[in-house]
DNA sequence: ACGATTTTCCGTACGTCGTACGGAAGGAGT
DNA sequence: ACTCCTTCCGTACGACGTACGGAAAATCGT
């Protein structure tokens, strides 16, 4: 039977020996990693050889690749500051946390899509989820309600942050790759004479980020504060 | 210079000969697939042996890997039933509309991170989009409103369906792995203390999807209805 | 009818990946 | 000095995405 390693289990034990690397240190090597290379570029021996560390050195601080994303996503998401002014009222204070939320992922834009992929179990995310309860609990929910409520705010700020990203994205690379990109647009014009609506509505070129995201944002915000009478 | 490979464009030209594969035949079997194996589960290698076909036999037909996502995404929007009952109101035909896409995205628990992940450019996605803008278009919206009403909708589906299969799969594997999961509830329970909202208002256990679903639904539908009178 | 052309099919090969395994090396406790 | 536990990591295996180029087949021009 091979030794137990924790795997997403956050705290580190007794240390007889005292070590080179550390989950801590782990974790943001893979931050920075990631930053630069994306998750696909994140291999386990690029990791370790930022760290100046033998590949399966790692695997006697981390279970496997996925605790490695476990590690980074909680790191990033401890950027989030979490410190709201007194007496600040539920919305704005809500509303700043939100911004800042976004703000973190965008500098990290592989964050999103492994938020959405994992139960977020580490102790900035927990810590993050307690400041967003309580602030709804001050606004005057509870059970059922302030679980639904949490949840449409958190699916937005990640799915908004996952579409900015791959939006920016391709735009940065389409730069090099015009003729594809003209083509594509191209066949989307074609589609659009069928779908009139979208046609009508909708921009491709201007994207204006921060007013987009702060008017869906005041959509949740409004639809959480219409269900408190009830 | 190689033959230029269409990648992310959906119709396919003239064929001087007849051929065994396709690219809709590799998008249901990818689709197939991924409901077995998953996203990692997903390699060209398998998805040919799949087909009866050699591996690189694919590539005619497709521009990698991502294409075949783009592929598999959109094939698996096309399950979305997109006809409401006619002068029904907007409402209700969004929220039916919402839960038959979670209930795709059900059957299909790897599909809400494919969209979070990729432009939806696809005919089924562009469709299904057409009628999310007519129904607000409909309800009074227009311009960045719109926009960002069709945003909070979409992310908020995309959001819950990813939670809710990962939680799902969690549970799943955790008859099996009941040990490791007694010692990560264990750890939980110790953040709770120094968490005391999260720890008085979430249960962890009982689960009711369904309603919870809806109640984040009207949360959001409340927002987009506040913001009408604007 | 038949060669030329075009298109489909796919075997081979390369570089990269995650990680299982087991040994070496280095304190700590006795 | 000896044991034991921990850290460190070289090697190796199987799987992966896909570049390359050849074989075979269908179509077309004549």
């Amino acid at each position: 039977m091979p030794r137990p390693r924790p795997s997403t289990i956050w705290f580190s034990p007794e240390r007889p020996r005292k070590p080179r690397l550390s989950r801590e240190r782990i974790a943001r090597a893979a931050v920075a990693l990631l930053d630069v290379e994306g998750v696909a570029g994140l291999s386990m021996r690029r990791l370790a050889a930022r760290l100046d560390a033998g590949t399966m050195s790692l695997y006697e601080y981390v279970a496997g690749k996925e605790d490695v994303f476990d590690l980074a996503a909680d790191e990033a998401v401890a950027e989030i500051d979490l410190d709201i002014p007194d007496g600040m009222p539920w919305r704005e204070a809500l509303t700043r946390q939100l911004v800042q939320s976004r703000d973190v992922m965008r500098r990290h834009p592989w964050l999103p899509t492994l938020m959405a992929t994992r139960p977020m179990l580490g102790p900035h995310a927990l810590a993050r989820s307690e400041v967003f309860h309580s602030l709804l609990v001050e606004a005057g929910l509870e059970g059922p309600r302030l679980t639904a409520a949490v949840g449409t705010l958190t699916y937005y700020v990640q799915g908004y942050a996952a579409m900015e990203s791959t939006w920016r994205s391709r735009m940065r690379d389409s730069a090099a790759e015009a003729e594809l990109r003209r083509r594509a647009r191209e066949h989307l014009d074609r589609q659009r004479e069928s779908h009139p609506t979208l046609a009508r509505h909708t921009r491709l070129d201007d994207a204006d980020f921060d007013g987009s995201f702060m008017l869906g944002l005041e959509i949740v915000l409004d639809g959480i504060e219409a269900g408190l009478g009830t």
